[in-house]
DNA sequence: TCCACGATTTAACAACTATTGAAATAATAG
DNA sequence: CTATTATTTCAATAGTTGTTAAATCGTGGA
């Protein structure tokens, strides 16, 4: 189970439009992951704020990244975010399983 | 599927210590919910940053508010955190399900 | 009505966050 | 080596957030 911070630290990374942008678009992407440049284009993002951006994400364990030729390629890390869900939900409803509303939670 | 700017305000109402740990206590608690005072005890939190708490969860929608006589039990609306999760990963891998590795989603 | 109790509001302050442009660094191609 | 492209760092500023104490609101009982 993840540690707390962590978990503030993800909520807090996600929780600023342009970020939740970059990791939704790097979640539609998959492990391939997207240039930084393609990146800032696409959402008509800055490269110093973007780099910024970038720097908080991948501190929270959001994200991955691969440097190919001139290029960093940024990927959404999936662990982390299950994790942070798993967090939210961790023995929701007490255990008691018929007042349990989250789908796919076996409370 | 939920608005960005809702999305945003739930993970940033989520994004500090005092109120994921609110928030997670209520999920534990289920739909009964808990009194404000008996939260305040619990996480020993004074009643004024509590209540200013409050008021951002629920503005986020995240939790709902009953009042029984001079108490005032909150809430998990689990609706809001199911949405929240649902636009994190939408159109997760860009539906290649071999890709995913969101459990339960089925890209 | 008056009082006690639970909860919220207000105002103030310190601490943190996002954004920008300009300068600096890193990597490649010619 | 130099020019070029990609990305990051820096510094400054404006805006946002969390906490506290004191004041206020609303409910129920004497």
């Amino acid at each position: 189970m993840m540690k707390p911070a962590q978990v503030v630290r993800a909520l807090s990374a996600l929780a600023q439009p342009t970020r939740l942008a970059i990791y939704r678009l790097l979640v539609e992407r998959g492990p391939e992951g997207m240039a930084a440049g393609q990146i800032a284009e696409k959402l008509k993002v800055s490269p110093a704020t973007l780099s910024f951006h970038f720097k908080t994400l991948s501190h929270a364990g959001l994200l991955e990244s691969r440097q190919d030729g001139r290029f960093i390629y940024y990927a959404a890390n999936f662990a982390v975010m299950n994790g942070m869900v798993d967090y939210l939900t961790e023995n929701c409803c007490g255990g008691n399983a018929d007042a349990c509303k989250v789908p796919g939670k076996k409370c």
